[in-house]
DNA sequence: GCGAATTTGGTACTAAAGTATGAGTACCTT
DNA sequence: AAGGTACTCATACTTTAGTACCAAATTCGC
């Protein structure tokens, strides 16, 4: 709201053109509740209409009432609809897919562009796979300890696995390392 | 429909007892539409009342139609909650599951003789290669936590490195698991 | 049978690995 | 200018790995 009133501000000092451009931006940014009061507005007209023409006929009122309690269960209905939308539960199904990975000496970019590792996990990867201690690996990269450890630990993330060895047994797997 | 006269039929021609269970195995059939049955009965008995009391005050129609409102949308958003099933999205989550195929070249054995390992220290190696942890080499093999490691330990000597991931390194490269 | 090697298991300890969180910098894109 | 990503480093903590030392039971060659 703090930020409305700055611009309303700022609008108000520039020309003409802005202040129209503001109340189009405006506009379209309320566009949603804007629309709400009018439907709102225009059911009000249209009950209270219905509600002096059905009077006259006096019997009516059961068939206004009927109408009314229909239109709002109706309403109620679609109202709970749009509200259970977001409680969507997701089903995780899992595929197996099974492929037969090619025993090429070259290394597997393929797979290795799966994982979307950066430059440095990369680097602490190959590491790793020989068989480096993080200390070793943080002193050969010049990085401390504790970058390392960090690196690693987004390494594990991304290759889905728990541990330096099942990182470089999956490594050796996927030939992505040397 | 058809089923249910038929079902009549059925127990009519038999004994009271019979005739008892039918009818309490109707009431459990139909005890929803028969609740709903019920709640309406009562809704319209509730409404005729409330018309009559309130008419005689002439302004609260106004409140009188508001509350029918007001109960029959939440009567909709009640309905509809019991209607709609929850949706349900299924998310296809492709797992991929990879075959290794015995495309290896021969162990080495000769490799292998050298370092003079022992039965369970072989298997522990096996084991350790694919990236197992000790509690879980120690599961398959049954055994306990201490020995895998006892055996672990002495594997490292006769190896001659320093870490599991190191042995893995060295048994990956001289093709000595599979 | 005896001794050596193997296997199994324990305790106690240290070292290393791994997780979680926060935070600052740098670079790039919009 | 703002947001996102990568990179860096730190602290604090839990878990796992590894070492050392010990002690049974078993196996196997001599």
């Amino acid at each position: 709201m703090k930020d409305l009133y700055k611009e309303m501000n700022k609008a108000m000092q520039g020309t003409p053109v802005m202040a129209m451009s503001f109340l189009k931006d405006f506009f379209l940014r309320t566009r949603h509740i804007t629309l709400y009061a009018c439907c709102m507005a225009v059911l009000v007209f249209l009950l209270k209409w219905l509600q002096w023409k059905l009077l006259i006929v006096d019997n009516s009122l059961d068939i206004y009432i009927g109408l009314i309690a229909l239109f709002f269960t109706m309403l109620g209905i679609w109202v709970a609809t749009q509200l259970v939308k977001p409680k969507i539960k997701t089903v995780v199904v899992e595929k197996e897919v099974y492929i037969t990975p090619q025993d090429s000496p070259v290394i597997n970019e393929a797979e290795l562009k799966k994982l979307h590792l950066s430059t440095r996990e990369l680097e602490v990867l190959r590491l790793l796979a020989k068989g480096h201690s993080n200390a070793e690996i943080a002193e050969q990269l010049f990085l401390s300890l504790s970058t390392v450890k960090t690196h690693a630990s987004n390494l594990f993330v991304k290759m889905d696995v728990k541990s330096r060895t099942q990182a470089i047994e999956k490594a050796k797997r996927l030939k992505i390392t040397a």
